[in-house]
DNA sequence: ACATAAATGTTGCCAGCGTCAACATAACTG
DNA sequence: CAGTTATGTTGACGCTGGCAACATTTATGT
């Protein structure tokens, strides 16, 4: 009788307007300073309207992080679609991605591995979210492994060894604590190409 | 006439306990819930007594993330005093200082990249702190240059590849969103000599 | 159909927070 | 020793997250 399916009570889907509202003003300030008023305010409803959907201002967090972590699974996904059949162009898009990602959405990534959650079994949905985007990557350095293009060893910790460098990269382009110079010379592409080459390097066989 | 030299007016160094303070409840606890009056509480003064200090909380962060800096810079420097002239082990044990200072401290760490403090020029000692410790990291690839021993291309964006892997490697620990099996079967030493490895494998020359 | 329960939204309230203004006191300076 | 400055306190303000009580809409059972 409505438009969608799981269209409720009275306002539409609210949850989900709070989940993209938040998201907005997330972006557009930084985590501190997002509270749960301004998203109900910006919806348009009342102050304790969202806790209808969340238990409280974490949650919605969680949600947020959430959302993030699948988006990055999809990314990597996609980069491993990209070239298939070859690792290391594989992981070269990966970062690409990863740290285009990072720089498209900087409060959404500080949120998800900013420390701002816990990260014990308290979200378990959480934990399922951000261990697939992980497994994208793990996937590549195994397809690197069996193809021979990768060095022998464990496969977890090398995939974290391309992790560590792509993720390092991502955070320290928006941490914005990078030295000038390397923001004046350099474009975030410049620099994902040149970190990537290395890790490559110490990634590859020989 | 009294202890120390520069003991003031009433309370002795507030300044200084009111900034010891702070970093004690903050690793106690976390970013968000470090209040100003939860400070003031634990030093025992009012709750005001701290903009006697500093002029809002934000300076009171950036004091404590600058001291975490300038902590980061002296730990890079001793490992490069503790291995003269031997750029790769410069490099190794600064990667296990690094991590091992992040994980001594993983609030204040946080606080240093986590997009809480604004990184334009509002704070210059802070950026010169930060600044100074990426300065360590480029003495020893430049050093590894001139030796032969890593491979050519430019200094700054070399050390950005070498900076990012052990940087990224630290905050996906603190983050505590390592896949359990990293958890539970590698210790955060053998992470970060395999990944500290890898990088350096691929700094090399050859 | 209609009564009842469940889901959803609102109003009003509370404590805690950062911060400011006004005031109080201690230390330095002439 | 008077006056200025540095330091600390008290009280207030608006904002926040969250709870309780209430209102309204939708779903459900008979």
């Amino acid at each position: 009788m409505v438009t969608t399916q799981t269209k409720p009570y009275h306002h539409g889907d609210l949850r989900q307007e709070i989940l993209c509202a938040a998201c907005s003003l997330l972006e557009e300030n930084n985590i501190a300073s997002l509270s749960l008023r301004a998203v109900a305010k910006e919806v348009g409803v009342s102050h304790t309207a969202p806790y209808r959907h969340y238990k409280d201002k974490e949650s919605l967090l969680v949600d947020i992080a959430k959302q993030g972590f699948d988006e990055l699974s999809k990314d990597l996904m996609g980069a491993i679609q990209q070239h298939p059949d070859n690792p290391i162009e594989q992981l070269r898009e990966a970062g690409f991605r990863y740290v285009n990602l990072s720089i498209k959405h900087p409060q959404c990534t500080q949120l998800m591995f900013g420390g701002h959650l816990p990260c014990d079994d308290t979200y378990p949905e959480l934990k399922t979210s951000s261990e697939s985007a992980f497994s994208g990557l793990k996937f590549i350095i195994e397809s690197g492994q069996k193809q021979g293009q990768f060095i022998d060893g464990d496969v977890e910790t090398l995939s974290l060894a391309a992790w560590a460098g792509i993720h390092g990269l991502s955070m320290l382009l928006i941490s914005e604590r990078l030295p000038d110079i390397l923001k004046i010379d350099s474009s975030a592409r410049h620099l994902t190409e040149a970190v990537t080459a290395t890790m490559l390097s110490g990634l590859q066989a020989r």
